[in-house]
DNA sequence: AGCACGCCGACT
DNA sequence: GTCGGCGTGCTC
C-alpha cells in the first residue's frame, strides 16, 4: 500500500493522506476521487510520502485515480508560489484555478474537439516603424531565459504589432505564447487580430464568460499543446502550457488583473513569477504603466529590473496625439454641467459629420435623490452608500449591492413633495443632449445600456457604422475601441477622483484620461480632448495635457517613496466583516495584539479602522494594514500571523480574509 | 467549506 | 411533545 498526499478544495492549510494500492510517482499531479467525511470529493495528488502523521490504520483508500489530465510540474510550482505568497491553501489554489469540469465528481463527457479546418492564409504583417523594430530587436537580443520588459507605448503606437512579432518568434521556436488582457469583452479585436495573423496556431481564449464546456475544451487544448497561443483574462495565467516560450500582459496597469475575491492575486505579478520560473521573456505593455512596473523599469533603486521599451510615435500614418485642453469651470458658465466651449465643439463635429464622446464615469441619472426641506437623502438600507436615481426605469438603485426600490413621490421622512436629484450621471447628460441637439443621434454607452455582451457588441457596431453623432459613456467606452470618426472627447466630472482618499485614485484617473483621450482622432482626422475642471492647475491635468506619463509617474513615485508606499514598501490587508462593526473591529484588534508580532520589527501593524465603504450588503467591514519596507520580512510575518489569526475566536457570522498587495483601501 | 452532533426556544 | 436555530468539532 502506498500513501498519497492529496490537496483538497478546503480552507485548510494542510493536505490529507490516503492509501492507493497502485500509486506510483507518475501519479503526482493526477486528480483523485477520495472519501471525505460523509462525502466524496476531488483532490490533487501532491506527494507520495513515505509515512503519514496520521494513524496509518485510519487512512482511507482513494476511490479512484483519474488518469487524465496529469497536471504539469510548472503548474504545480505556480500554485505553490501563489499559496505561499497569497497565504492561500494549496488545494484551494489548485482547484479554483482548474476549469470547473475537472472538479466534478461526474465529469461531463467532453465533445471531441472539432476537426481543424484548413487554416486560411495568415493576414500580412505590416512594416514596422523604427521604434517598433527597435523594441523587437531589444527583446530578441535578450535571447531565451527570463527577461522582463516594460513596453511603454501611447495609444495607437502599435504595441500590438510588437506583440504579434514576438508571438511569431515564439511559435517559430516551437513554443507556446500566453497573452493576458484585462477584459476579453472589451478587446475582441485583439483576439481577431491574433487569430488572423496565426490562423494555424489553434488560438484559444480562456475567460470567465466561456461556458463550462468551452472553458474545459480550451484548457485541454492548451494542456495538450494543440493550442499554441492562449489569450485570456487573469485566470488564463494558470493555463497549463508545457512549452511556454513567451508571456505578454497587455494593459498591465489595469485593475482587472487583480482578483477581488477568493484568492486575491494579481495576474500580472503571477505572470512575472511564471516567466521567471519558466525562464521565458515577459512583456508588460501599457500607455500608462502601473507605478510598480514603471519603477522596476526606471527607478535607480530598482536597478533596471525591467528593461524599458518605448514607443513614442503613433504608428497609424498621419495620426497625431490629440490636442488636450482644460476648460476652467470657474470661469466658464456651464449648462447642465456642460460648458459652452464643449457644446460648441460638439456642434462643430455635428456640422462636419464627425462623432463626439462625452465621458462621465458615473452611470444612472443622478447619484442621489434628496429632500430640500428635511435633508433626507436616498440611502441604501443595506450599504453605507447612496441609492442612485435611474429615471429610465424609474428606480433607485444601489450600485454596490444591487438593492433597488421605487422612486418615492414625496420625501419618506417629512412628506415634502420637493425632492430633487443632485449631481449628474450619464442618463441625465444624455437627456440634456437630446434636448440641446434634437437632430443629433445620441447614444449612451454604460453598463445599463449594455448589460450583456451581445448588447455591448451591438452598441459598438452601431458606433462603428457611424449611426451615432454623440456618445455619452463611462469607462466602458474608454477601453480598446477605435472609432474612426470620433474626433472630440469631452471629459466631465473627473475632479472628484483628484481628492479621493485612495492613494491610487490619481493613478487610475490618469490612466483613464489617457485612455479616453486616445479615442479621439485616430485616422486622418485630428482629435481634440476637452477636460472640464474646477482645478485646471492641478499637475495631473497638466501631465494629461502634455501626454507626459513619465512626469506624472515621477511625482507620484516621489510621494510614494516618502510615504513608504508600494513600490517602496509592501503591504497586506486583513479585513473582517460582520453584522456589527464592533465585532469586526474587535476581531481585528485581537489580530493587532498578536504578541508574536514583536519578533517582526520590520513590520508595522496599523490600527483597525472601518473600511471606506463601511457597510456592504448588511455587513459592516473593518480592515487592518500590515506594512514593511521588506517583502521577505512581510512574507515571513504573514505566514505566522495568518496561523495566529486562524485561532482567534470570533462570532460565527464574522468572515475575514487576508489580502497581499491590496490595490484598494 | 460541508456536514454532523447537540442543546435550547416557539409551533402544529 | 417536535421542528429548527446556530455553536462546536471533525474531516486523512
Amino acid at each position: 500500500m502506498i500513501i498519497v498526499r492529496v490537496a483538497l478544495d478546503l480552507p485548510l492549510h494542510r493536505c490529507f493522506d490516503y492509501l492507493a494500492p497502485a500509486a506510483t510517482a507518475a501519479d503526482v499531479g493526477r486528480r483523485v476521487r477520495v472519501p471525505f467525511g460523509r462525502r466524496s470529493t476531488i483532490g490533487v495528488i501532491v506527494e507520495l510520502p513515505a509515512a503519514s502523521e496520521f494513524p496509518p490504520e485510519q487512512l482511507k483508500p482513494v476511490e479512484a485515480i483519474l488518469p487524465e489530465p496529469v497536471l504539469p510540474a510548472d503548474w504545480f510550482r505556480l500554485c505553490e508560489f501563489c499559496a505561499a505568497y497569497y497565504q492561500a491553501p494549496l488545494g484551494e489554489v489548485m482547484l479554483s484555478t482548474l476549469p470547473a469540469g475537472l472538479k466534478r465528481l461526474d465529469p461531463p463527457q467532453a465533445r471531441p474537439p472539432k476537426p481543424a479546418k484548413a487554416p486560411p492564409p495568415p493576414s500580412p504583417a505590416p512594416a514596422l516603424t523604427a521604434e517598433q523594430a527597435a523594441a523587437l530587436a531589444a527583446v530578441r537580443a535578450a535571447g531565451p531565459g527570463f527577461h522582463p520588459f516594460l513596453l511603454f507605448g501611447v495609444t495607437g503606437s502599435g504595441k500590438t504589432e510588437v506583440y504579434l512579432r514576438l508571438i511569431a518568434d515564439a511559435l517559430e521556436k516551437g513554443g507556446q505564447a500566453l497573452v493576458l488582457v484585462p477584459e476579453i469583452n472589451l478587446t475582441p479585436q485583439l483576439e481577431a487580430r491574433v487569430a488572423a495573423r496565426f490562423p494555424g496556431a489553434g488560438l484559444v481564449s480562456l475567460h470567465s464568460e466561456l461556458t463550462e464546456a468551452a472553458r474545459l475544451r480550451n484548457w485541454q487544448a492548451a494542456h495538450s499543446g494543440r493550442a499554441r497561443i492562449v489569450l485570456g483574462t487573469r485566470l488564463a495565467v494558470f493555463a497549463p502550457l508545457s512549452e511556454l516560450a513567451l508571456i505578454i500582459v497587455d494593459e498591465e496597469h489595469d485593475p482587472s488583473f487583480k482578483q477581488q475575491d477568493g484568492m486575491r492575486y494579481s495576474a500580472r505579478d503571477v505572470a512575472v513569477f511564471r516567466a521567471r520560473d519558466g525562464k521565458v521573456p515577459i512583456v508588460l505593455g501599457s500607455a500608462t504603466p502601473s507605478l510598480e512596473s514603471w519603477a522596476n523599469a526606471t527607478a535607480p533603486e530598482m536597478r533596471g529590473r525591467y528593461a524599458l521599451l518605448t514607443l513614442k510615435e503613433r504608428a497609424v500614418e498621419q495620426a497625431r496625439l490629440p490636442a488636450v485642453q482644460r476648460i476652467d469651470l470657474r470661469k466658464e458658465k456651464a449648462e447642465e454641467g456642460l460648458s459652452g466651449i464643449l457644446l460648441e465643439a460638439i456642434e462643430k463635429r455635428l456640422a462636419r459629420g464627425e462623432q463626439s464622446l462625452v465621458f462621465l464615469n458615473r452611470r444612472g441619472y443622478a447619484p442621489v435623490l434628496a429632500c430640500t426641506a428635511c435633508g433626507w437623502i436616498s440611502a441604501c438600507r443595506r450599504c453605507a452608500a447612496n441609492l442612485v436615481l435611474h429615471l429610465k426605469d424609474r428606480r433607485l438603485r444601489c450600485h454596490h449591492c444591487g438593492y433597488e426600490t421605487r422612486i418615492p413621490k414625496a420625501c419618506p421622512t417629512c412628506g415634502n413633495q420637493d425632492i430633487h436629484p443632485f449631481g449628474r450621471g450619464t442618463q441625465r447628460l444624455e437627456e440634456f443632449l437630446v434636448e440641446r441637439f434634437p437632430d443629433a443621434r445620441i447614444l449612451r454607452a454604460d453598463r445599463d445600456a449594455a448589460k450583456s455582451r451581445k448588447q455591448w457588441e451591438a452598441l459598438v457596431e452601431k458606433i462603428h457604422a457611424g449611426e451615432a453623432d454623440i456618445l455619452v459613456g463611462t469607462q466602458m467606452l474608454a477601453k480598446g475601441h477605435d472609432f474612426p470618426k470620433l474626433t472630440l472627447v469631452g471629459v466631465v466630472g473627473a475632479d472628484a477622483a483628484l481628492f479621493a482618499a485612495d492613494c491610487r485614485a490619481p493613478e487610475r484617473l490618469f490612466a483613464q484620461l489617457m485612455q479616453v483621450a486616445g479615442r479621439a482622432g485616430r485616422a486622418e482626422l485630428p482629435g481634440e480632448v476637452l477636460i472640464q475642471t474646477q482645478y485646471p492647475d492641478h499637475p495631473l491635468y497638466a501631465a494629461v495635457v502634455n501626454h507626459d506619463y513619465p512626469a506624472f509617474a515621477a511625482t507620484q513615485l516621489a510621494e510614494r517613496k516618502v510615504a513608504g508606499f508600494p513600490p517602496y514598501g509592501f503591504q497586506a490587508m486583513l479585513r473582517a466583516e460582520a453584522p456589527q462593526m464592533a465585532d469586526a473591529i474587535a476581531f481585528l484588534a485581537s489580530a493587532r495584539a498578536w504578541p508574536g508580532a514583536e519578533a517582526h520589527p520590520a513590520v508595522t501593524l496599523y490600527d483597525p479602522v472601518p473600511m471606506r465603504l463601511a457597510k456592504l450588503a448588511n455587513l459592516e467591514r473593518g480592515q487592518l494594514l500590515a506594512e514593511s519596507p521588506s517583502r521577505p520580512a512581510l512574507q515571513a510575518f504573514l505566514g505566522e500571523w495568518r496561523q495566529a489569526v486562524e485561532t482567534i475566536k470570533a462570532p460565527s457570522r464574522l468572515r475575514w480574509h487576508l489580502e497581499v498587495d491590496p490595490l484598494e483601501f
